[in-house]
DNA sequence: CCCGAATGAGACATCAACGTCTCATTCGGG
DNA sequence: CCCGAATGAGACGTTGATGTCTCATTCGGG
């Protein structure tokens, strides 16, 4: 009977990577619960939107620790990275935008995440693994741009879901351009 | 007197790009006119939205023309149309994601400006400088989520306005390990 | 200079979503 | 089995945005 809080989290960070306008009714009926249920555990959608928050800083929080950002080569790392963020790539396109759609404070949790991003491109670059032309923040931002923008490519169909965590990491690390690495 | 539609436009634009949620009342005073005049000019919300993309679509429709981009190294040609593109960063990075945010029929334009992009990429990997294991349909949407991303770095004080243009089509062309090109 | 057209300010009704509340129903532990 | 807790459905008032309308003011061409 007890409503399973974190299977209401999920269901609307789901509907709202579809559609981030979602009303609190909607979010409920994609829940399978009643409106007045979803208010009684999320007094508002403020509330409902930092509990979304708060659960994307976790999960992304966990996928940093389960790739080792801080292990081995940079670029293995990056793609570990963005392997194991795939499942939260929705939560994250969402809140992405929502940080830009409406301005307010930004939760204190996604410093400590940028900065654990940053770092890894900072070894990267100090490694000499990565280019020092392009700025670990300007990275930062472009991971987040791009694990988002894949997000929505395979909700469209216009990328196949088991394709998008490769096509993220090596655009992100390679480019478009064909290579080969240095000596 | 007589208010100038294209800087009532741009002027949304700019307000947009930045609160993709302002209301009609913002808006207006955003463009320094009375909110009874915007609704004179434009029947509704839609009707500015959708006149806001008939602005992106022929503004970026001009930076492809600009860049020339059918014509001498695919590389270079995206460079130039980055750059091109960049003063429709803004209005792009709002559609692109009000074309997530809201459910509803795709503006017919955004198909022929698609085609043109994918053509690049399409042309680059026949021609060797780029790689074929990332699809021209990916390398598209990549190419918008980034310069929407830095659109965004860049209004968040994130990222500098004059490093954006490289910043983005030096990440999307040679990603972020270092490279030598083949011979 | 003068009149018509366009504008700005604001009143007004409408509408959708929100948040609160009630009440009947249902689930599940004791 | 039974009672309490939780749920679902829906009513209700409130709020914020929308779209329409009026009216006084202002601009600018003739």
């Amino acid at each position: 009977m007890s409503v399973d809080r974190d299977h209401v989290l999920r269901a609307a960070a789901t509907l709202l990577t579809r559609k981030a306008t979602a009303s609190m009714d909607e979010i409920a009926k994609a829940a399978g619960i009643g409106r007045a249920t979803l208010h009684r555990h999320f007094a508002g959608r403020d509330a409902l939107v930092r509990a979304l928050e708060e659960l994307g800083i976790e999960q992304f929080g966990r996928a940093l620790d389960a790739a080792r950002v801080d292990e081995g080569d940079a670029a293995e790392a990056v793609r570990r990275l963005v392997a194991e963020a795939e499942p939260v790539a929705g939560i994250l396109a969402f809140l992405f935008t929502e940080n830009q759609l409406y301005e307010g404070g930004i939760n204190e949790g996604w410093n400590r995440l940028d900065a654990r991003v940053q770092a890894l491109f900072s070894r990267g670059q100090e490694q000499g693994a990565f280019r020092i032309d392009l700025s670990p923040a300007w990275l930062t931002e472009a991971l987040y741009g791009l694990i988002g923008t894949g997000a929505w490519a395979v909700q469209d169909g216009r990328v196949a879901a088991k394709d998008i965590s490769r096509m993220v990491s090596e655009l992100l690390l390679g480019g478009a351009q064909r290579r080969r690495m240095e000596p």
